[in-house]
Formats: C-alpha cells, sequence, structure tokens
DNA sequence: CCTAGCACTGTGGCACCTAGAGTGCCAGTC
DNA sequence: GACTGGCACTCTAGGTGCCACAGTGCTAGG
C-alpha cells in the first residue's frame, strides 16, 4: 500500500516534470492526480523517495526532479509500451514506402524519428559484418584502375578503386571476377578472408600483383569498421532544450558529429532486447552523461542488422520516443525484408 | 586623403570588432592602430561612416559595430587573399591524400574546413550534371530485379534497382547492356534523354516493359535534382556563438538541415567567379540573414564541378575563412584531377 | 582640417527588498 | 499507526534604485 503510493508519486513526478520542465512540489502534485491525499501525506513520500535517490531537489524552496535512477524507475515500469494511432502508423508506412534506395530508407527514416519524436535521431546503416556477399564486379574503369564493387545482401553496394601499373588484361580480369564470385558469391562477410586468402596462387606470377590489390581492397572493405556508417537528423531539436541545459549542447553537438561515439551508442545494446533505453550517467559517453538514448534494433528477415534510436534531454517523453522508436523499428524492418 | 583614412578606420573595426566581437570605440581604436589622430577624428570619421550606413551603434553609449554594407567593404577591400602558412597547406595536403574514394574525399574536406575555420563546414559533391557516364552496368540481383548502376567520371556511383514480373533472361540483359552502353559511355548527362529516348523501339515487344523501365530509372537518376548530395560537418561550432545571438541557433540548424537549402546556397553562385562571400540579408535564404557564406567552386580537370565552403556568423574572421576556402578548394580540385 | 573639452546618455553591476513557492516538522485526529 | 493542518523557515525570481563607466555629439579654438 505505502510503497504503491509512492510508486504513483514517483510516475506522477516524472510525468509533470517531463511535460513541463519545472520542479514539481507537493502542492501541484495533488491538484493534478487524484492521489486521494493531503499534501503534508505527499511530503512524506517525497522525502522518502528523495532518501533513496529516486528524486532531488535542485534548493530548498523548489519541488524535486527525478535523478537518472527515478527516471530508470519509471521506465522500468512501463510493462508495455503504448502503441501508435493508426493515424499515425498510417503516416510511418507512407513515408518509407516512397523510398526508392537503401540510402533513400536510410535518409527517410532519420528525418522520420526526428519529427516523430522531436528529438535527435540516429539510424545506423545494416551492418556489413552481418551480412552476405551477393555479387560481385570488377569494372575496368580504363587502363589503369578498375573498380570493385561488391553488393551485399542488405542492399547497400560497397566500391573501391585498385591502380595498377600494368594495363589491365580483359581476359585475366574475367577469370579473376570468375573466381571471386565462384568463392564469394552468397557468403557472409566473417568467412570472406578465409576462402580468398590463397586465391592468389592459382594466377600466373605475373598477374599476381594486380591480384593480389584486388584482394587486399576486398579484405580491407570486408574487415574496416568504418563502414559501418551511421545518419543523424534533427539536430535543430538539441536547440530546442535550450532553457534546460543551456551551456550542455556544444559537447553534445560535438559528440553527436563523431561517428565512432554513435556507433558505440548504437552497438553497446546486446542483441538480446530490442528496445532498450540508457538513461543519463549510464552511457558513459563524455559529454553525452545529461542525455538519454532510447534505441532499437531493426532486423531484415528476423535477423537484427543494425539499430536506430533517438537521443534527447534526460528529461525526454520516455513514453512517446519508446513507442516511436519501436514502431519506425518495425516499419523498417519489414521494409527491408519484404523488398 | 579624407576617405583614405575613413576607409582605415572601417577596416580597423571589422577586424577588431571581428576579433574581439565587442562593439568598439573611438579611443579603443586609436590605441589598438596606428592612426596618427586623435579619439575625436575618428568619431567624426565613425559618424561619418554611420550615415552612409557602414556601421552602426547598438545604442547611444556603446561603440559601432559593422552593419552587412561594412563587411562587404571590408571584404571588397582584399584584393588578394593571403596565402596560408607552409605548415597549413602541408596540413591540408596529408590530410586529404589519405583519401581512399569519394565519399572519403568528401568527408575529410568537410571536416578539415571545419577544423581549420571553426565554422560549419558544407562540401557539395561533384555535380552529375556536368558530369559524363563513364560507363553503365546491368546487375541481376535476383530472377526479378536488376540493378543498374552508373559509373560517372567524377568519381561518382549511382545505382537503382528495377522490379520486373517475368523472370530476367541473359541474353536480352546482354543485349540491353550492350546498346545503352553504346549510347551513352562518354557521353555528358545532359545528352543522354535524348540519345537513350528511343532506344526502346529497337527492342521486342514482349521485352519492353523491362527495357522501359530501366530507361525510366536512368532517365530519372540523370535527371535528378536530389542527386545532387551535401555533407556538412562542424555543427558544434555554432553552439560556440552562442553569446553572440543566443536565439538564433535553432533557425540555422534547421535551415542546416535542409539539403535542398544547402543546394541553393552553394549553387547560387554564378560559375564565373571562383571565390565568393555573401554577407547576411546578401543571402536570402530564412534563418540564415545574420550569417554570411564563403564559398569556392572547386573543379575537375579545369571544369568546375561543384562547390564547397563555410558558414558562419556575420561577424567570422573573413580573411581566414576568405583564404582556407580557397587553398581548400585548389587540393580538392588538384586531388580530383591527377586522381 | 584637426583637437580638446564638456555635457549628456544608455548599460551593467551591485545592493536591496519583497512575494511566492515549497519544504520540514510537530502536534493533533481518525 | 497513518494521515492532516498549521507554522516557521528558506531559497529564488524579479523588481527597484543607484552609481560608475564608456562612449558619444557638439562647440570653440589651434
Amino acid at each position: 500500500m505505502l510503497e504503491e503510493r509512492r510508486l504513483a508519486v514517483l510516475q506522477a513526478i516524472v510525468s509533470d516534470y517531463v511535460a513541463t520542465h519545472e520542479a514539481v512540489g507537493s502542492k501541484a502534485l495533488v491538484d493534478r492526480h487524484q492521489l486521494g491525499v493531503s499534501p503534508a501525506t505527499i511530503r512524506n513520500d517525497m522525502a522518502a523517495l528523495e532518501e533513496e535517490g529516486y528524486i532531488t531537489a535542485p534548493h530548498t524552496s523548489a519541488g524535486r526532479i527525478p535523478t537518472d535512477l527515478g527516471y530508470r524507475m519509471f521506465v522500468d515500469q512501463i510493462s508495455q509500451v503504448k502503441p501508435l494511432s493508426a493515424a499515425e502508423r498510417k503516416g510511418i508506412d507512407r513515408f518509407l514506402s516512397d523510398a526508392v534506395d537503401l540510402d533513400d530508407i536510410m535518409t527517410r527514416t532519420v528525418r522520420l524519428l526526428a519529427q516523430l519524436t522531436k528529438q535527435v535521431a540516429v539510424v545506423q546503416y545494416p551492418s556489413l559484418s552481418r551480412s552476405q556477399v551477393r555479387r560481385i564486379e570488377l569494372i575496368p574503369l580504363n587502363e589503369h584502375r578498375l573498380m570493385i564493387m561488391l553488393i551485399v545482401d542488405s542492399g547497400r553496394v560497397e566500391q573501391r578503386t585498385v591502380e595498377c601499373s600494368v594495363p589491365i588484361d580483359e581476359v585475366l580480369l574475367a577469370d579473376l571476377r570468375a573466381r571471386l564470385s565462384v568463392a564469394i558469391s552468397d557468403q557472409p562477410f566473417s568467412s570472406v578472408p578465409q576462402r580468398i586468402e590463397d586465391l592468389e596462387q592459382s594466377f600466373n606470377t605475373e598477374n599476381r600483383p594486380l591480384v593480389r590489390a584486388v584482394i587486399v581492397e576486398i579484405l580491407e572493405t570486408v574487415t574496416a569498421k568504418l563502414d559501418e556508417r551511421v545518419v543523424l537528423g534533427g539536430a535543430s531539436n538539441l536547440a530546442r532544450y535550450n532553457e534546460d541545459f543551456p551551456m550542455t549542447i556544444q559537447p553534445v553537438l560535438e559528440a553527436l558529429e563523431e561517428q565512432v561515439v554513435l556507433l558505440r551508442l548504437l552497438g553497446e545494446v546486446g542483441t538480446e532486447t530490442k528496445l532498450s533505453v540508457r538513461i543519463g550517467h549510464e552511457n558513459q559517453v563524455e559529454g553525452l552523461t545529461s542525455t538519454s538514448i532510447v534505441t532499437s534494433h531493426y532486423a531484415k528477415e528476423s535477423t537484427p542488422v543494425a539499430s536506430l534510436g533517438v537521443i534527447g534531454p534526460t528529461n525526454m517523453d520516455y513514453v512517446n520516443s519508446m513507442s516511436t522508436v519501436q514502431a519506425v523499428a518495425q516499419y523498417v524492418s519489414r521494409f527491408l525484408s519484404d523488398e
């Protein structure tokens, strides 16, 4: 009974604070929520909640605001995510269904997320490491330059160029292409290195330099971490929170500009759970300790390929963010799968 | 004589204001510059300059700050752009020379610009409309899907996929590919439409739907404006100017997130002049009227293919921005050309 | 044409005050 | 034993008055 009301109080505090961004006091609380008790009682509960570390008072005569721990409790309490309205679902559907290629899907998704949540949105490209090579092409650009093109089942296309000193021989090229194709078509990226590493041996000594160069580039493409691309959108939404944490915008913007940081944020989440929320200090990244991050995996044919999510101040609207992120992830998964 | 000193005064005001971001008064001016006259004289000159609209006083007892017109005069007065130091040139060189492909060049360039100028940087991908098709490939992804790949001489690769109801015939594909290749290889984009529009006629009726679909996609790719991509970097630098125009960050960020707006900014510049500076209200874009934009074309084999530049507050360091933008543009041109 | 001097005027900072919101605690009530 | 009403206390936001300062415009004189 007692425990139950305290929890209700915490939830009330969080939702009020999220809505108004102002510290909430005992009186306001009983006015706006049907708690059935007097302010004085609430004050006692609040004192207890503060003792336990769920809320804190910015100064003596102000109301209380939730701590990171308080938000955590609040979020954990949300057992099932509120579904979106039919109109919203329809909107998402229509917006995404116009996409023409993978780039377009990613760009549209990030915009969609940013618009719906009024937050900064991040979308990771389908990861290469969990992908398969669908096909490989070798395209001579001119006598001395060759373009390697890896087509990946997630829809991505990776390209690299190779410079070679001797003119490129068409026959050799066709041969190489055929053998590479046999070796790695429809194979997962992880197995590519061992499948092509001794391919070089089966060519004449004179041709080996070129073969070697091509293999090296392929290996680099397959193993390179930097291929994990991320798109960012809605950065202007950060500015709206100016009032709340005024000096903090720059470090956040800086962090967001670092691909590496973003990848870490999206990647850190284990694959076991779909929807993940990290609050304030829960994420170690320098400069993002006063922001919260809501992410979800999305999948292609039910195997997760990457993540997407939103980043906002810790006092963001978790309910809305969580349901939106989850819904968008579902839609993206569906689009990737049945295309 | 009189005119000459007034100009010197204006220049002094601009450079002081740019350095300190504080309104500059007559006394400070004679202290920090060797003008050889007394503050009172300067005051007369300042009054005249204000009359002519080059400077303005925020309030009675403050110093003066340059108007857009004042900056314009100042910039126009910079006849030759100050060259960068050897160390800086070396830095640019090394940073860019590690790039592996076009994407990489663009990303590196934008970071470089942002770092050197401490401003927001924008780089436009080499424009398709001024480019030639180098090669076309048709790659079947599966029985019903076909990927069209246009390799462009600027190093870009454009890809589109086509869905078709009937299984794709290999022979037909080879035929189509060969004819397309003959028709548009090494042709400028602008001539592509007329070159392929009646290609459809030379195929059997049964195959026409596929041919038609492919042609449509190619035409879309060639004519689509949206293919003009832009990369943005250093947005966090905006936050540094917090103090100067505090409320204005959001609209600026919003404007910068609109690809269309950025393209207009970069595109508006005529091709005749290389280095271009637009100050404050000179650019009509909503939300960017208190920013200045320094851009330059860059070229591939001496034909300009796109623009790059930086965006900052009107009170930015024009001298530095201009020389940096110009130098970076030169380096990028060189890299594109001799690769 | 330049300069010195003087009266004038907003701004920013400081000290001060007040109203209001919110708390903690204690004594009383069901 | 849990809840409530009341009271004293504390801190902040915001308003006011005041002063020093920086910078100006103007006028008279070199």
